[in-house]
Parts: structure tokens; C-alpha cells; sequence
DNA sequence: CCTAAGTCCTGAGTGC
DNA sequence: TGCACTCAGGACTTAG
């Protein structure tokens, strides 16, 4: 492993995790506490413009006097609200933020703050997107958004057995579709399918009513377990230093292959679906 | 050579 | 014939 390991990390740490709903909202809750209670902007700096989609720093300047409000989670965007600006944030595979004065590879983006604090953006595969929007067209890019998984007005039963009506996908890919349900990935799809004893391949019009509710009683359950341990570190980072996730120890299918089934004991097995590596239990899941 | 957490685009296909 | 939509597959990128 020739990941440099980060001493003195704040509680931002360096953040090498998979990004789904509850990496980005431990992200955010890290962010939050940095910033409080609300710091003016001194300079935002950009180091690479070339993100999933291209910024300029005469973009980023704007940012520069403005006084970040607060910073939320949307599906798994991160925003920080400014005075009269939204810096929209994705994370993609690999993007990860720290607290530091130290510039090393694959950095940015840096905001320096007014309370002496350094807010550093790092993305060696640069899927990850930053973007300097007003309000409204923030709203433009979240209005082709599913409800959030863990909004138990808009993420209901009846909702996925209605939307599942009429769709040929697997049940998983269809869970990975942030216009049906926003947050949830590749891991947690299969994690939160193990719960609900549902085959990842499962047609997703072939969805009952009763197994709608299983899809999203496990959907929650997972995620919201995964919030409270602060996520999953997995692969080249598990042995990163700073603030890690503790899911991994969690996993019940994911990254399991040819392991023996937590419930039945039988093995995992690995295929892949919509091509993405899906885990499952065929004895289990059906 | 293979693999990897996310999203976007293209093109083929379907149904009205 | 369009039009709107669905869906599968690939592309983007770097690292191990």
C-alpha cells in the first residue's frame, strides 16, 4: 500500500470511503462542525479544473467574501450554502475532503476560512463535480431526484410498488437509480436486498406489495446503521488513519464472495448485474 | 491484464 | 413519422 498515512487529522480526517448516502452524510456532519458556526470565505482556490464537469477559477472567486451558512446532504451531493451562492459538491468514486494546511496529489480545490481553517477537496479519479450554482439552478439539477431513502413521507411502500410498476430492470439497478430513490449504491443495494431476502435480479415489476415494504424497511435499517458507524472504508484505504468508517465490519454480502452466508452458511455468490459486481445469497434471497 | 465506490451519454428498442 | 421513454453498455479516470 503506497497510501501516505495522514497524522493530525481533524475530524474531517481524510476520508478514502465509498461515497453513497452514508459516507456523504458523515462528510457533511464532519464539514458542519468545522465550519461552525458559519464561516466567511478568504479565498477558494482551484488547483485542476478538470472535474466530471469542467470549473474555472474565475468561478470559484465568486465564492471569495462569501459566508458559508451551513453545508447539507441532498441524494449524495454535498451543498454548502453561502450568502448568495450554492457550492455543489459530488464526491464520485474517489473524492474525499480534509482539514489541512498541506497540499498533496490529485488536490483541486482549497477554501481557506476566515476561522483559520483550510478545507481541502482531493480526487484522484476526478468523477467527482464542484459547481458554483444560484438557487434556482441548484434546483434545476435536484428536480430530477427520487425522494430520500430515509423520508418516510416520500420513500414508502406504496411509492416503490408503484414505481416499480411497469419496469423491466433488476430490483437492484432500479434501487441504484437516483430518479427512483437517491443514496443508494452498489454496496448498499446488495446489502439492503440481503435484509429484505430479495433477489438482486428480481424483474422489478415483479415486486410485491408486501416485498415493497421489505425493500424499503431493509433500504433504512442499512442505512441508517451504516450512518451511526460513520460509514465504509473499504479496499486500498481500510488502513487509512483518521476518522474511518466502521460498517465494513457490518457487511453481510457485499465484498463476501464465496464466503460462508451470515444466516444459512451456504457461499455468497458474486455476479455481475448491470455491470456492477452484486453479491448475493441464492439460498437466502429469493 | 483485471478490478474499483458514481454518473452521464449514446443508441437501440418499444409503445402510443 | 415522430415523440417520449426505457434500458444496456460503454466512457470518464487513476491506482493497486
Amino acid at each position: 500500500m503506497t497510501f501516505t498515512k495522514r497524522k493530525n487529522l481533524s475530524i474531517v480526517g481524510f476520508w478514502r470511503f465509498m461515497p453513497e448516502l452514508p459516507e456523504v452524510e458523515t462528510v457533511c456532519r464532519g464539514l458542519n462542525k468545522i465550519i461552525a458556526p458559519g464561516s466567511t470565505i478568504l479565498s477558494a482556490q482551484l488547483h485542476c479544473g478538470q472535474l466530471r464537469e469542467p470549473v474555472t477559477n474565475q468561478q470559484c472567486k465568486k465564492l471569495v467574501g462569501e459566508k458559508i451558512k451551513n453545508i447539507y446532504r441532498r441524494a449524495k451531493y454535498l451543498v454548502f450554502a453561502t450568502d448568495q451562492y450554492y457550492l455543489l459538491n459530488h464526491l464520485g468514486m474517489t473524492g474525499s475532503w480534509r482539514e489541512g494546511q498541506d497540499k498533496i496529489k490529485h488536490d483541486h480545490f482549497t477554501l481557506h476560512l476566515q476561522n483559520g481553517k483550510q478545507l481541502v477537496f482531493n480526487d484522484p479519479r476526478r468523477f467527482g463535480l464542484l459547481k458554483i450554482l444560484s438557487a434556482k439552478n441548484l434546483a434545476k439539477r435536484f428536480s430530477v431526484l427520487g425522494p430520500e431513502p430515509l423520508d418516510r413521507v416520500g420513500f414508502t411502500a406504496e411509492y416503490v410498488f408503484a414505481q416499480t410498476r411497469g419496469r423491466k430492470v433488476a430490483i437492484k439497478t432500479w434501487l441504484m437509480d437516483q430518479r427512483r430513490v437517491v443514496g443508494v449504491g452498489n454496496i448498499y443495494a446488495s446489502e439492503a436486498l440481503f435484509i429484505a431476502k430479495i433477489k438482486p435480479t428480481r424483474v422489478a415489476a415483479r415486486i410485491t406489495r408486501n416485498e415493497a415494504q421489505q425493500i424499503v424497511t431493509a433500504v433504512q435499517s442499512t442505512l441508517e446503521t451504516a450512518i451511526l458507524s460513520k460509514g465504509t472504508t473499504i479496499r486500498d484505504y481500510r488502513h487509512a488513519e483518521g476518522d474511518e468508517g466502521g460498517f465494513q465490519d457490518q457487511l453481510k454480502v457485499y465484498d463476501r464472495a464465496n464466503e460462508a452466508c451470515v444466516i444459512c452458511s451456504k457461499p455468497i455468490f458474486l455476479q455481475t448485474l448491470g455491470g456492477r459486481s452484486t453479491y448475493w445469497c441464492k439460498s437466502c434471497q429469493k
